[in-house]
DNA sequence: GCTAGTTTTTAGACTTGCCTAAATATTTTA
DNA sequence: TAAAATATTTAGGCAAGTCTAAAAACTAGC
């Protein structure tokens, strides 16, 4: 159906849309695919004439109804292998990203299906993030970002904006984890950090960690 | 590491080089690959000089040490694969070749050693044939075509030398199975044709599927 | 509202893997 | 053993996806 490089820039058009109203700007999308501007600008005019995108020069690029539906099917494939990584071959949420990024490529209906079932229809994957259902659709979880929280409010762990493997692995050192109850016990208001209780003990955060947790109070 | 190209031709080198003493010819690969011979002779000279095949214009091709290796655990990744598919997503064992093919380029040493752990070191895949361990080790079964028996003798189906679709639906409509006892109760001289005893019935069978069942006795 | 700076696009080229057509080597056969 | 048939390689080209360098279009600052 679509090519390895198709799938990979309609998902990251997808992940830019995401953030804001306008669209994806070349310099962007060259950032994302971490390749140059003219290479974009190739891509884009190939996506445009198969109607997956909506391009005027100069002016941003749109995912159209199909591009859309096409970029969330291989974020579902994403999650899916995500999710089966972690629950079933003992991967840690740090360690997947890699290897999805390869799976989610493999072309088969009935195998997502399949997977799909096989991992008991997981609502989201081991980052907090939805998992669109077979149709695309998805549930949007009202979280806020833990630096949004002031003195005294909680709530719970849904989610990280950050899942680079550094990050990660900062929060499983600290067993900062999806589902924990997060308390805001003091913040400050110089430089923004913070001080949380967790289940079993308090900790110093700074605002580069508290802005990459999603929280749902 | 190898692209997807380079990895399927020294998978079609490996498996025509198991019939036979002789170096694979362009020809053969061609038919194998789905392509045409100028091609196949290009991708040689690239293998050749990577070292993965060892070449001789106009005499065939050899896959070398290191391309025996990769070859092999292309191999094992295939049909650990093809265990996942049967076993754990329900596929039949016609459904799954085509899948695995894209499956065994997913590129993670974590993954395989993880998903045989997973499907608990399973030693042969859905029909029959050896996996490979993480050295490219495997046992090599004393197996004989069915239609080497002659009438009287009886043994255990271990494997199918065809794996069509095709056939492998025409064995699931006979009840032909894996592990299933087989017993010669007639042979037919002029065409080969034979009566087979099967647990709950009989059955006649052409040489064209004789000669595809791997019988140990 | 013009100019300087930035962003985007165009032009031309490279690599991989494939193709067709033609040339060359090998094998078969008479 | 030489011509005919077959197999293989070479030569030249094409499409996808990338690149660099240069041109064109936008945007901001004065």
């Amino acid at each position: 159906m679509f090519s390895l490089s198709e799938e990979n820039y309609l998902k990251a058009i997808f992940h830019l849309q995401k953030n804001s109203e306008a669209g994806v700007s070349t310099n962007a999308l060259a950032e994302e695919m971490q390749t140059k501007a003219s290479s974009v600008t190739d891509m884009i005019k190939k996506l445009s004439e198969k109607k997956l995108v909506i391009y005027e020069k100069y002016r941003g690029v749109y995912l159209s109804e199909t591009g859309r539906k096409t970029a969330l099917q291989i974020v579902r494939k994403h999650r899916l292998w995500e999710v089966f990584l972690v629950e079933k071959l003992g991967f840690s949420w740090d360690e997947v990203h890699e290897v999805a990024e390869e799976l989610e490529h493999i072309k088969s209906e009935k195998l997502i299906s399949e997977l799909d079932k096989f991992l008991n229809y997981p609502k989201r994957d081991p980052h907090g993030d939805p998992i669109p259902d077979a149709k695309g659709h998805f549930q949007v979880a009202n979280k806020t970002l833990l630096s949004n929280l002031s003195k005294g409010e909680k709530g719970t762990l849904v989610g990280v904006k950050d899942s680079s493997s550094e990050f990660l692995k900062y929060l499983d050192k600290n067993a900062i984890a999806l589902g924990k109850t997060i308390e805001v016990l003091d913040k400050e208001d110089f430089d923004g950090s913070m001080l949380i209780q967790l289940k079993e003990k308090s900790l110093r955060i700074s605002p580069m960690v508290s802005s990459n947790i999603y929280i749902k109070i």
